[in-house]
DNA sequence: TTAACATTTGCATATTTGCGCAATTAAGCG
DNA sequence: CGCTTAATTGCGCAAATATGCAAATGTTAA
């Protein structure tokens, strides 16, 4: 794993590691639907604003996905990148890695 | 997922999202013994305080163990302990979580 | 066009975080 | 006992981050 590697992955990590954003996540992760952005107010302490900017450090981070509907966005979990992440680096850390 | 377990797992998160700290769990990763800490000052760009201090970080979070052996301390990486919390979210984003 | 609504952005602020340096603790060795 | 080495801690600083409020933007609907 090399040195841009390592900065993406942590940037992941860091972008989950943030108490609100990850509740966003975790809200997100039991909806089957797209959620708008005021929906999603309610899950975490931190007025619409902070939510927005919180939504927008997830989604730089291809962690969840936009889609806009007339004047509200609807956001969700990119489930399956999320998780492969994840996933490989669990697998690095138990010297399971796939062969390259 | 309460919030405690949300705060326990963002200060996991958090403490693996951070370069220098990622990159000295990327190095344990690729040793098969424990590491004293002044050779882990070569992996990431901090002196001999960092690294003690981003160690004491990931020792707290369960990321690693310290062993004593006289002035010098060894560290190791928890595989099993961070893979398993790594893989539970992971599972829990894909609606693969085991059954309460 | 005006009003209402959803979201974002600018700004100011408070807090956290990472860092190096220097001092300190702790352990081995002459 | 001094001297060296390994590691930690206190301190101060600079940069990053999270937050709320208010203003701005964009969109729908009356």
């Amino acid at each position: 794993m090399n040195v841009s590697e390592v900065n993406e992955l942590a940037d992941l990590l860091k972008a989950l590691g943030e108490v609100n954003r990850l509740s966003l996540v975790c809200h997100l992760c039991e909806c089957s639907t797209p959620q708008k952005a005021m929906c999603l107010c309610e899950c975490c302490n931190v007025d619409a604003s902070g939510v927005s900017r919180h939504l927008k450090v997830l989604a730089q981070q291809g962690i969840v996905s936009v889609e806009k509907r007339g004047r509200e966005r609807n956001y969700s979990l990119n489930r399956a990148y999320v998780a492969s992440r994840l996933r490989v680096l669990a697998d690095k850390i138990e010297l399971k890695q796939k062969p390259s």
